[in-house]
DNA sequence: CTCCAATTCCTAGCACCGCTAGCATTTCAA
DNA sequence: TTGAAATGCTAGCGGTGCTAGGAATTGGAG
């Protein structure tokens, strides 16, 4: 009878990840406390600690599910396209529309500091998945296999500096599409 | 003798910022706490609140001394150069060694979400300083004048990319070299 | 020199934060 | 039925940014 115990604290694991997703969606980062949290989740604030370590550990698993939810949307963008140039111009876009329709996923995966092993082998699937698909996006224009992972990187470093400078008021709104097209065009080749 | 105690005034305000930015690079911006920078600077908490509007805009000034720091080091590091390629490695090169060695400057250019008027003509001289270095920088490598400023902004966004995934420990610190290498080959065309 | 208004600056405190100790209550196997 | 283990609460700690209100200092006017 010890999993049916099991099942209801998993289960209310995730509501409070869930809620706590929700409500920074609703109202940002800055308004998810522990003690909204709780109210939200219908507990009282030791509970969220009898589950995770912290709050930070709450954002963790957020981000842990943003990048899951990324990675499908790359993926999805990735082989709906009919060419490689299409393809890496419909990952960009997916990933810049990602970052400016869900903000506060994508504030937990990159502006906060969340004690995840990026780049390890034993990071999240979720992350390496989202990764991946950059990388599938970007091989037919890395020159040898072992170039793909730094190339991959950068091209990802370029989407992620757009989509965060842009979002934070750093670069104006109505640019992006340009330097997107100039983005692209430099990594195409013409 | 209005002019006096404005003077005064003035003197302690640039010992606020200044005591603000050596607390940040000392212990990182978690550590600059209204009472700890009173404290530093030898007076209590209000005082800072008759100069500044919160501790955001104390924030704020910071930043604007990392910019105008932060263009003092793009323009040496272009000017020293032979030629265009040259030039647009030394303001990569420059950028990210900035980032580097001032994190906590970098933080409150960047990280922070500080009430400054980017891209705006009225916004700080410092800012257009920096902007400016990018795009003398980046102009070579531009079609038309017109495409300009956009080119220099997809160039600043990768660089930015690049330094602030690096720094929180998304990118691999190893492999920095390369992806540099691979940004500037992109831009520059082989 | 005296007096009084304006300025300066501190003490004390507010509401909030993340987090935890300690104790009822409930659950469930023996 | 009983007693131990698990559960989840109240209350509180030390910290945060920020501010009200009053004491002390300043400096020009009479």
């Amino acid at each position: 009878m010890q999993t049916r115990r099991e099942r209801v604290r998993a289960e209310r694991e995730k509501l409070i990840v869930s809620a706590a997703r929700e409500l920074a969606e609703a109202e940002g980062w800055e308004a998810v406390t522990t003690r909204r949290l709780a109210e939200r989740v219908e507990y009282s604030q030791p509970v969220l600690y009898s589950h995770f370590k912290g709050k930070g550990a709450i954002m963790t698993a957020v981000a842990v599910e943003g990048f899951a939810s990324m990675a499908e949307e790359l993926r999805a963008a990735r082989t709906e396209a009919v060419d490689a140039a299409g393809a890496l111009e419909a990952v960009a876009r997916a990933y810049t529309a990602f970052a400016g329709w869900r903000p506060a996923l994508y504030d937990a995966m990159f502006h906060h500091q969340v004690d995840l092993p990026f780049g390890d082998p034993d990071a999240p699937p979720a992350l390496w998945a989202a990764f991946n698909e950059l990388a599938a996006a970007v091989r037919p224009y890395a020159e040898s296999e072992d170039e793909l992972g730094a190339l991959a990187e950068t091209f990802w470093a370029a989407l992620h500096g757009l989509t965060t400078l842009m979002r934070q008021g750093r670069l104006p709104n109505d640019g992006h599409e340009r330097r997107l097209a100039l983005l692209l065009s430099r990594f195409i080749g013409v």
